[in-house]
DNA sequence: TATTGTTATACTCTATAACTATA
DNA sequence: TATAGTTATAGAGTATAACAATA
């Protein structure tokens, strides 16, 4: 029975909640939920390039760039050459930035227990499961429209 | 299995795929996905104050003001005062309005149809469903956390 | 006193386009 | 030729705070 347009207004109106959550428990930190979603993909042991960590965050390279400089100019990442590609360049966390990733998985911590306060396990599994199914509806490319008018 | 992280990633993919997908069906009408949302919300038949529209929409007040003024500037949204209220405005689609809302709908139509490629429309159903307990869970005001450094 | 809406202000995210250096 | 990254640029959405008018 939900239309097309429900499922597009109930998935917008969860994912702003859950922006504006993270970006209140983070407020304090004075970092943002999408800093902080950055700060995540670089908390690995691997560094990323630019393009990596455009398809880890789901944020264009164009987009990246800017955050990316806030964050460098706070200390919390760094940049080394590619070993081999001459062209790249390998973005990780620094000492302070790891320090900080930490605090910030802490004071983000009450925002995803909620989830599962009305969410039990297996609905949770459920919701990862559908979303991702309706991602690979989304990702294929725009069927190019042939402009009628 | 999923962890509360794995549901805020999948729910940020997910919308901003939608999102994405929106902005590019409606890029070549000069209207965005969240004024489109706005338009939708003024789209039935009442008249509705900044309140409300800030309800239907999940979008501040403030936030509201320049996107109204976007739209009041190319004419698709007028106003009036409120009949009993003194301090409420009304806003409402012009003609104008509603006719380029019908094109933004029907503009938008494949981006919506292609949910049901990959998700017939019992998990559809269940998808809204998840994603509705979920906003309920988030919606509660943040528990203020006790500074503790 | 609280609420509706406005104004002023600032910043972050977003993305297109043009460019360089390398592959 | 294509790809990785940068720079320049522009605009949209976001939200806080201070304010006026009304309830």
């Amino acid at each position: 029975m939900a239309t097309g347009h429900e499922l597009a207004m109930a998935l917008r109106v969860a994912y702003l909640a859950l922006h504006r959550r993270t970006d209140a428990a983070l407020a304090a930190d004075g970092v943002t939920a999408d800093q902080f979603v950055v700060l995540w993909a670089l908390s690995g042991a691997v560094p990323l390039t630019l393009g990596e960590l455009s398809e880890k965050t789901a944020a264009d390279r164009n987009t990246l760039r800017p955050m990316l400089a806030i964050l460098e100019r706070r200390g919390l990442i760094e940049r080394q050459p590619h070993p081999t590609d001459g062209r790249a360049r390998l973005t990780s966390l620094t000492g302070e930035g790891r320090r900080v990733y930490r605090k910030l998985w802490k004071h983000s911590e009450g925002v995803r227990q909620e989830m599962f306060a009305r969410l039990p396990e297996p609905d949770v599994d459920a919701l990862v499961a559908l979303l991702r199914r309706f991602v690979s509806a989304m990702d294929r490319p725009p069927a190019k429209a042939a402009p009628s008018g």
